[in-house]
RNA sequence: GCGCGCGUAGCUCAGUUGGAUAGAGCGUCGGCCUCCGGAGCCGAAGGUCGUGGGUUCGAGUCCCGCCGCGCGCACCA
């Protein structure tokens, strides 16, 4: 039972006896200031109202009804309008350095998924192309968002779709073919809609000497979805699921998908052109499915596409996309609700990220995909190295702009915040290696943990046991932000720790309380680390 | 024009789902350091949380109106 479960049980114990209501279910919090306590709650506010009191009558009240050592608390405050402070006792704290060293890599898991599937959908990058900068944001995005998931117990497939059924592949064909005619000395105009960048003049010169038999299209898809996972091997993000486009149309999932939507009753003919009463479900127009010359819009093999989804049990999925693909949201909701399938209106949730910004030397990198000229996820990689691209893109929360600065991510110091979370994390097998001491065989049973009793000893104690907490909310929120902050402040608590106090060559009880404390903070470091998808070295 | 997102310190951003005196990093200014790695540490200055209303014990957070920025508004994807 954590400290603060166990507050609770007694602060519920003590609510009940002076008669508040059976659910009453109070919330407990971390103080942002240490001189409210370790934990603090507004309950006697809430019972304000069912007990028809002043809330600071309630909390003194309350506050003589809890049983200090049942509640595991050395001391209890009311302040302000009617707010309990509670302080844990130095020991109290302090042994919840066991649980973290004898979970060592299960620290921070929970069960709280049970099991249950899910499949988080990212990149999906049309193989028209290299990789650029939004594709990395949403890697990083996705790939955390899964290990946030599957460190709480749910049980992920992460999953790539590739359009490589639409328009846009006739347009990547026909600029390769145009570069093609270029190479055989007529001068050749890449078609409105297609692709302007100098991979696509490498694709026809290595068409040219060696083709192996394909048509185009089928070599520049070929050759474009190769490069796509070689970026993505550097990035160090592994799919287990990658799907087709096309398949939906050669096992006869878009027709059947179209006779449905037909049979519920909810679209209409009108010009020529199959309409989806979209407006029945919150958007603003009716949206088109299947033109007036027959093929179909985009949204309706995203409809089936999230139909095979469901059928193939993923009861919950996640959408990774950048916000340019919002409109997507309703309509294809929209399709699904249609369906009737039991889907909530919800289904699938989307995680939709901002625009990212490239400053380099000071200025902004400009991107003209009609130009062919962007960023790369590669070119990133190569410049700054994986770990820094992994925490960059995934430092700012989802929806608001980032801004990715190359400079920063590349320098080697304390300015760059990936360096310093891997400094502290590296400081502390530092100490291990100096003193020789295996760090899997610490162990913080016996050790005379009450020892630990400086300021910043307690501070970062209770900052690597919030760890899990942090966890399970950042995992129902998916926001993988709020792990690299954590990151961030516990590295600083850990370097200030470092600084002001030894850990080797102290009275014997003070190294081996405090080889547990740096133990401690070497696998939360190192687990937090690990759901970004970075690193965490011994030494730098 | 409509929809979605954003607006917090000079800069880049957090803000525990409505809590107490709004925080961090960088930058600026001042100071410290014979150290398990100086890739360090301490301190200070710096704010009308875009703006005007509303909701309530209590608002950066929720609601409404404005202003600014980004993205999207096809029988494109």
């Amino acid at each position: 039972m954590t400290a603060a479960e166990q507050i609770r049980a007694e602060l519920v114990r003590a609510a009940r006896s002076l008669g508040a209501p059976e659910d009453v279910d109070p919330l407990l919090e971390r103080p942002r200031e240490t001189s409210h306590g370790d934990w603090a709650t507004n309950l006697a506010m809430v019972l304000a109202k069912p007990l028809r009191s002043k809330p600071r009558d309630i909390a003194d009240r309350l506050r003589e009804a809890i049983d200090l050592e049942r509640a595991g608390v050395s001391r209890i405050e009311v302040a302000g309008p009617g707010f309990m402070n509670f302080w844990l006792d130095a020991g109290r704290i302090a042994s919840g350095l066991s649980e973290i060293i004898s979970a060592d890599e299960r620290y921070g898991q929970s069960d709280a998924g049970g099991g249950k599937v899910v499949n988080v959908e990212f990149v999906s990058a049309n193989p028209t192309g290299p990789l650029h900068v939004g594709h990395g944001r949403q890697a990083a995005l996705g790939d955390a968002i899964s290990t946030l998931l599957e460190t709480t117990g749910w049980k992920v497939t992460r999953e790539f779709y590739y359009n490589d059924a639409g328009v846009q592949i006739d347009n990547l064909a026909r600029s390769v073919d145009a570069r093609l005619s270029e190479l055989d000395g007529n001068s050749s105009e890449i078609p409105e809609g297609g692709y302007h960048g100098e991979y696509i003049r490498e694709l026809a010169e290595r068409y040219k000497t060696d083709n192996e038999g394909m048509s185009v299209r089928e070599f520049a898809v070929r050759e474009l979805r190769r490069e796509q996972d070689l970026d993505l091997q550097a990035f160090g993000v592994r799919f287990d699921k990658y799907f087709l486009e096309s398949s939906l149309y050669t096992d006869g999932m878009v027709e059947e998908t179209v006779r449905l939507l037909i049979a519920s009753g909810k679209t209409y003919e009108h010009d020529g052109a199959l309409w989806l009463r979209t407006t029945d479900f919150g958007d603003d127009k009716d949206r088109v499915m299947r033109k007036s010359d027959g093929t179909y819009t985009y949204f309706l093999p995203d409809v089936a596409y999230h139909v095979t989804k469901w059928k193939r049990g993923f009861h919950r999925a996640i959408d990774v996309q950048g916000a340019d693909h919002h409109s997507t949201v309703t309509r294809v909701r929209a399709g699904l609700k249609a369906l009737e399938m039991g889907m909530s209106g919800e289904y699938p949730e989307y995680v939709l990220h901002q625009m990212v910004t490239v400053m380099k030397h000071g200025e902004e990198v400009k991107i003209s995909k009609r130009a062919g000229s962007y960023v790369t996820v590669r070119d990133l990689v190569n410049e700054v190295g994986r770990d820094a691209v992994r925490y960059f893109f995934l430092m700012r929360k989802s929806d608001s702009q980032l801004i990715f600065n190359v400079d920063l991510a590349a320098s080697q110091s304390e300015e760059n915040p990936i360096y310093y979370i891997q400094m502290a994390h590296a400081r502390m097998c530092g100490i291990f290696r100096v003193g020789e001491i295996d760090p899997a065989s610490v162990s913080a049973d016996g050790a005379p943990l009450e020892v630990l009793s400086e300021p910043e000893e307690q501070e970062l104690i209770k900052a690597l046991l919030d760890f899990p907490a942090l966890v399970e909310s950042a995992a129902e929120t998916l926001e993988p932000h709020r792990i690299a902050t954590y990151l961030l402040e516990t590295a600083r608590v850990a370097h200030l720790w470092y600084h002001k106090h030894h850990v080797l060559e102290q009275a014997e009880d003070i190294t081996r309380a405090r080889l547990a404390l740096a133990r401690g903070a070497q696998i939360v470091l190192r687990n937090g680390m690990r759901i970004l998808g970075i690193t965490s070295p011994e030494r730098m």
